[in-house]
DNA sequence: AGAAGAGTTGTAATGATATTACGGTTCGAG
DNA sequence: CTCGAACCGTAATATCATTACAACTCTTCT
């Protein structure tokens, strides 16, 4: 009789392209578009897109890399709690993104709960300036 | 002596190119990408993707139609407060989006102002199922 | 009336982001 | 050793958005 293997349980192995692209995320340490990755990694040995968003998808399932949704852009995860509700502050100066934990009770879907909304997902994305870009204004 | 003429102040007058992009919204109720609009506006001669970009400039630029980010998509307005901060809940099913205010108090900003971060935009975007795609589930 | 600036328009081309298709390879459990 | 799942590389394509340019319409100023 037949039976199914049983799925490969999540966290899978972390294979070479994976590392790779963690690897530049984490270096650069800010958000990189997908094509930015790629050509960080084209000394490496890679040459299309699909390879970088395969390793992205396999990363972000992970959660060791979130996507900025406003900037079509990855960026390393840094050290977030994955139980509470997180957002990014985004610099739109350096591109720099502080990943923060939104305080208990921010009541981010109170309102859509009460009218029935199941959420599935939240996304929070702040944009600005942050303390080191401001300060630096003046002088560029 | 040459003086400069003083620019025209917002809002502009609205054009028949953005008038017809918010009426589609606006029919649609839901999320449309630039090319879904252009789309149903080919009959009305609309045939290059930059008309309706530039029409979708101005309506943003207005509030009168916003962009959902996290589906590189457009939605009319539907009443929101401008003033307030405010949110999107998007169904995943059906695409339809609800706007709402924040409550008074929603500390979102509040631990990215401790660190100095100083917030131009916030943009809060759920994503899950409305009460109608809920209940209609096991039917499909 | 006519010159000039700001804004709009249409057309075309291009750039930027993301996915699909396909066939081959590697890994690990039976 | 075989099989299925996951992974790999290559190529093509799909989707989203912008740049460039020349013409036209306003409005305002002279």
């Amino acid at each position: 009789m037949y039976t199914r293997q049983k799925p490969l349980l999540r966290p899978r192995r972390v294979t070479h392209n994976q590392e790779l692209v963690l690897d530049v995320l984490r270096t650069e340490g800010r958000a990189m578009t997908a094509y930015q990755i790629l050509d960080d990694l084209s000394d490496h040995g890679l040459k299309a897109p699909v390879q970088v968003y395969r390793a992205l998808d396999s990363l972000l399932e992970r959660e060791e890399v979130h996507r900025i949704e406003s900037l079509n852009a990855f960026v390393a995860c840094s050290h977030r709690d994955h139980r509470a509700l997180g957002g990014f502050a985004i610099c739109d100066d350096c591109r720099r993104i502080w990943e923060f934990t939104l305080p208990e009770g921010a009541e981010i879907t109170a309102v859509a709960d009460s009218k029935g909304f199941e959420t599935h997902e939240v996304m929070v994305e702040l944009h600005g300036s942050c303390a080191e870009c401001k300060r630096g204004e003046g002088e560029r």
